[in-house]
DNA sequence: AAGCCATTTCTGTATTTACAGAAATAAATG
DNA sequence: CATTTATTTCTGTAAATACAGAAATGGCTT
């Protein structure tokens, strides 16, 4: 398949943007080649549009899965795989954020967990500092607890709670001077 | 200075966080020892703190200036610059979010505003794929626009908002069916 | 103004990561 | 069951990044 211009730029400054956000340039890019693909595409041919070796593509679509950004389908006649990425922007921000959160997030709590309780016997760990532990356990446990609540809601829902934006927010710091 | 275990539990983690979202170890592990500190600390002490090379902290204590995550000071009767972080998890998740938003969300936009227009020339993109472009463009700039909307909101009121997790986002939905 | 101390910039090296090509494996067909 | 075709894994290389140490710059201080 040949990419036009459009695509092209697209797909380029992805990869681009994949490598800012500590992901593999090839990857980012399949993933958006696939996004824009109104066919399953095969191997061989996402190597050759993108111009990168065979056995990139087949490692990359293989970190694709793993993040469940990517999936096989297999069509009538071809014994080759095909591969289809979830094209609505909704579910891949859901994919991504789900998939960074228990990869980094988890871990990290967990570490943050554990120093928290170290650091009641450790005695070179000041008071103060150890404040700003608790302090960054707690945001984080908040924050996934938020998200915990907020992810099971169709789009449309969160949609339109982005949408009314400060409004709401700005009525609840009303309240607080009341 | 010298790390305990938990501090250098924390600070070590920290480091490798930083590298898995495209931040440099150096740079991630400074942030994170200057969180912990009590008092403002010197180039020389970080770079002995932390085993690595002076020039490499003068250049990470740079790149975190740049974030706004870390400021210069001086301490009465000492020639040295010291260097001291922000120690508010609020404030630091806020100055974070707004230098990736400047650094890739809005070259990001500037892209797809590209390609939109482009797309309306380009024979070889299918409609399909630029309603997709349209769908990414939409997201981002739906999010951006929230963004800047709860952005000058004072950390307690998003907590609080957050707090209340799903159930204004529950009510919402519930709308939804009447 | 000379010397000293702190800091930055520069340059080369090491480490890591990404990647291509080859080899190996697996699957399917005749 | 041999052969073809698709896919993955392995291995070596190339490229990018991170980093140390040296050199250079800048700015006080006396």
């Amino acid at each position: 398949m040949d990419l036009g211009p459009t695509a092209q730029k697209y797909v380029l400054h992805w990869g681009e943007m994949g490598t800012r956000w500590g992901v593999n340039r090839t990857v980012a890019q399949i993933q958006a080649l696939l996004f824009l693909a109104d066919q399953p595409m095969h191997a061989e041919e996402i190597a050759e549009t993108l111009n990168v070796a065979r056995s990139n593509v087949s490692n990359s679509l293989k970190e694709l899965q793993s993040w469940g950004l990517v999936r096989i389908v297999h069509l009538a006649g071809d014994r080759r795989d095909h591969f289809v990425a979830l094209q609505d922007v909704w579910e891949i921000f859901r994919a991504i954020v789900e998939e960074r959160k228990r990869r980094e997030i988890d871990p990290t709590l967990t570490v943050l967990r554990d120093c928290a309780s170290e650091a009641r016997h450790d005695k070179s760990l000041s008071k103060a500092a150890q404040g700003r532990m608790d302090e960054a356990l707690d945001f984080l446990q908040m924050l996934t607890a938020s998200y915990d609540d907020y992810k099971h809601l169709p789009p449309a829902t969160l949609k339109r709670f982005l949408k009314m934006g400060g409004k709401v927010a700005r009525l609840l710091s009303t309240d607080d001077k009341t």
